[in-house]
RNA sequence: GCUGCUGUAGCUCAGUGGUAGAGCGCGUCCUUGGUAAGGACGAGGUCAUGGGUUCAAAUCCCAUCAGCAGCUCCA
């Protein structure tokens, strides 16, 4: 008599010795076919194992579906990767290696470092090691043993780690296959038959434990899947996502350009770049006017007094361009002997005397606030500027549009009493959803970011802290989308809550963000006259619902996969004439749609219709207005959309109201999610 | 900043020790073609920069700069 109990609860009796496999067909044919494997007690087993007889056991049926049956079996491949580097490379040590979302990776470190040749090597073991078809065994180990273990494998990282990141564990479980044993928590599949298609990726530097002053490990990035044609789905996936990658398009389209010579993360935009930057800024100028926004001009750069009372020089300095030495400042020093290792001390201690590029535009928006003296009944007050800051991000980090070294913020910073806060936290946060709405962004998150418990880094009084966490929380809420709450993600001197997009291969961006700031009213002693006649403090919330229009932009590309919106569009439209005889009519049309307010050019080279299509398509210009003969004589332009094609002839009036209606609804037609 | 890879024509790339190639684009000419590439000819490169090895370097070595991936960082 065999009794297995399943995961709803109930309980299924056999006469015989039945196998995993039966069980399943007992229950469903569908469901035999899908099954993986078993997992018995939580242990897995193949669907060949015969359950054993006498006590219920409680069994669950893996399949596809279960959402961790990939990432398993994904865990378990990484450990054939190990296993298979080992063989192929003499003294390796093993750091981490878990599952991650599209695949999985493993650390190491080598004698000699491994490269993307060794790859086919280490493939090609693999296969061999799953063709063994040996199964994962677990064993569990007390604690000495398993650091005695882990030492007589020479793997120091393991004896580490069971010494400090697994301090509290009494017993810890190893995974054996073969000659290969890891310290590992599992599970595993339980064999390596399930392993349908793997690929090898990339090689990466990583640091062990996360920390930059530790050994640097190699993390081999690979994935798996149960089939070969879900590997090559996956692959070809990436490579589509490439293509929408902004670098690439930001080239192809003209939109902007990167160059040497300029220097590292200096954006230069070109005419149909600026356009887009440009129409971008009058979108949301318009809603700052609206929301009741005061805009302003200020400069680059400032004193470097004005940032020692900011803190942020010397605290910063390290993100921070050098500052422009005062000429004078310069010249007496150099009069007093001054080193160059003097000059550079005294820059680190902030003594010096000179200009920094603005890193950050708050500074300069709180001295106009205190250019005049202010009341209770001038607050809210809403200083907003496209502010352009430099800051001297790590030469690693510098790349395309998402993360730049100068940059224009869509800034803004609002002075605001404590009754005031919750409200204007509102506002802006409408105002990043207004923007999200209109580029049709849904895939965004939001993250509120708050202080700490264990932390004494956050100034201020822990009441107004409270009720600032809340007005954050209640703004967040108003979008009525789901936001997590990241204790420990607030600046130190105020809460705040972030946008967050991911970019074509995945990585994280944040865009808007919305924080709220005691520090700096407090550094540079605002204050506005209450009603009772008193001095008060008010608190300052900085705001930028693009983030800045670099990364926005960039990521915008990569949304529309260069395809923009109408209303967006550097070309909106384009006239393509049939041959040389239609010119005429082509220019005649251009001139009457440019009259009409629609960016339009004409294409009147002497190439075939079909050349002058394809070249259109690939600018992805919305629409293509194809004249001809017929047209000139019917007054029409044959309309074709960059999406849907053809859609024949009609007046060109009409197709002059078509457009600026789509321009005037700002409607978004997307070719692809 | 760290590790690895890469840098050849405007763009995408081939070229592994014997003084440079393709496709696209660009120019000129021919072609006058109704919904994704018509044809011919031509111009265009101190092979990222600076050193070194060698009889000889795009090719091998070192440094610098830049790009890519990841890590670390991001007021």
């Amino acid at each position: 008599m065999t009794t297995v109990k399943l995961p709803d609860g109930s309980l299924k009796e056999f006469d015989s010795a039945v196998s995993v496999k039966d069980v399943a067909k007992s229950i469903g044919s569908r469901l035999a076919k899908d099954a993986l494997w078993g997992e018995i007690d939580l242990q897995p087993v193949e669907l060949d194992y015969e359950i054993p007889q006498g006590e219920p056991v409680n069994l669950k049926i893996i399949t596809k579906k279960d959402p961790n049956a990939l990432a398993t079996m994904r865990h378990s491949c990484a450990h054939v990767m190990a296993r298979a580097v080992m063989r192929i490379k003499p003294g390796v040590q093993l750091a981490f290696g878990p599952t991650i979302e599209n695949g999985f990776y493993y650390d190491v470190e080598c004698d000699e470092p491994l490269t993307e040749e060794d790859f086919p090597a280490i493939e090609k073991e693999m296969a061999k090691i799953i063709a063994l078809d040996e199964p994962f065994e677990r064993l569990d180990r007390p604690r000495a043993d398993a650091i005695q273990v882990c030492k007589d494998l020479k793997q120091d990282f393991k004896v580490e780690h069971i010494e400090t990141g697994l301090a509290d564990d009494d017993s810890l479980s190893f995974y054996q296959q073969g000659e290969f044993l890891d310290l590992c928590r599992g599970p595993h599949i339980p064999s390596p038959r399930r392993i349908g298609a793997f690929k090898l990726l990339s090689i990466a530097g990583a640091y062990w434990k996360g920390d930059q002053s530790r050994e640097q490990l190699q993390r081999l990035y690979a994935t798996a899947f149960f089939t070969q044609a879900e590997l090559d789905a996956h692959l070809e996936l990436l490579e589509e996502a490439k293509k929408r990658d902004h670098r690439v398009l930001g080239k192809r389209l003209g939109l902007f350009h990167i160059d040497e010579m300029v220097g590292q993360g200096l954006v230069l935009w070109t005419p149909k770049g600026s356009f887009v930057r440009q129409k971008l800024q009058d979108f949301i100028s318009e809603h700052l006017q609206r929301q009741g926004y005061d805009q302003v001009f200020t400069p680059h750069i400032g004193k470097l007094d004005l940032y020692k009372t900011s803190g942020h020089f010397p605290y910063y300095q390290d993100s921070q361009y050098t500052p422009l030495v005062d000429r004078e400042y310069l010249s007496q020093l150099a009069e007093e002997g001054c080193t160059c290792g003097e000059l550079s001390n005294l820059m680190n201690e902030g003594e010096i005397e000179g200009y920094l590029l603005k890193p950050m535009n708050c500074p300069h928006h709180i001295r106009l606030f205190a250019s005049e003296q202010r009341s209770y009944r001038d607050l809210p007050i809403r200083l907003s500027e496209f502010g352009t800051v430099y800051r001297w991000e790590q030469s690693g980090e510098i790349g395309g549009l998402t993360r730049v070294r100068g940059f224009t913020q869509d800034d803004a910073h609002l002075f605001v009493t404590q009754e005031q806060l919750g409200q204007e936290l509102i506002g802006c946060i409408e105002l990043v959803k207004i923007i999200f709405d209109a580029m049709g962004m849904e895939d965004y998150s939001v993250r509120v970011g708050l202080r700490d418990p264990d932390s004494s880094k956050y100034v201020g009084d822990p009441q107004n802290w409270d009720l600032a966490e809340q007005a954050c929380r209640e703004a967040a809420q108003t979008l009525g989308k789901d936001f997590s709450e990241d204790p420990g993600e607030a600046a130190f001197y105020g809460p705040k809550i972030d946008f967050v997009v991911k970019d074509c291969i995945g990585r994280k961006w944040q865009l808007g963000t919305v924080q709220v700031d005691y520090n700096l009213p407090e550094r540079f002693g605002l204050e506005y006259i209450g009603s009772d006649n008193k001095p008060h403090r008010p608190i300052m919330i900085h705001r930028a619902p693009f983030g800045s229009m670099e990364r926005f932009i960039g990521v915008l590309i990569e949304h529309f996969a260069g395809s923009f919106p109408l209303w967006l569009a550097p070309e909106q439209a384009r006239i393509l004439t049939v041959s040389d005889k239609s010119e005429e009519y082509g220019k005649r049309v251009e001139s009457q749609m440019r009259d009409a307010g629609i960016r339009v050019k004409g294409d009147y080279r002497s190439e075939k219709l079909g050349a002058k299509i394809r070249d259109g398509q690939l600018e992805m210009i919305p629409y293509m207005m194809i004249v001809g003969p017929r047209d000139a004589e019917n007054g029409t332009v044959s309309i074709r959309d960059r999406i849907d094609g053809d859609l024949g002839a009609i007046p060109v009036e009409e197709a002059i109201a078509k457009f600026q209606s789509e321009v005037a609804e700002k409607t978004v037609r997307r070719t692809s999610s």
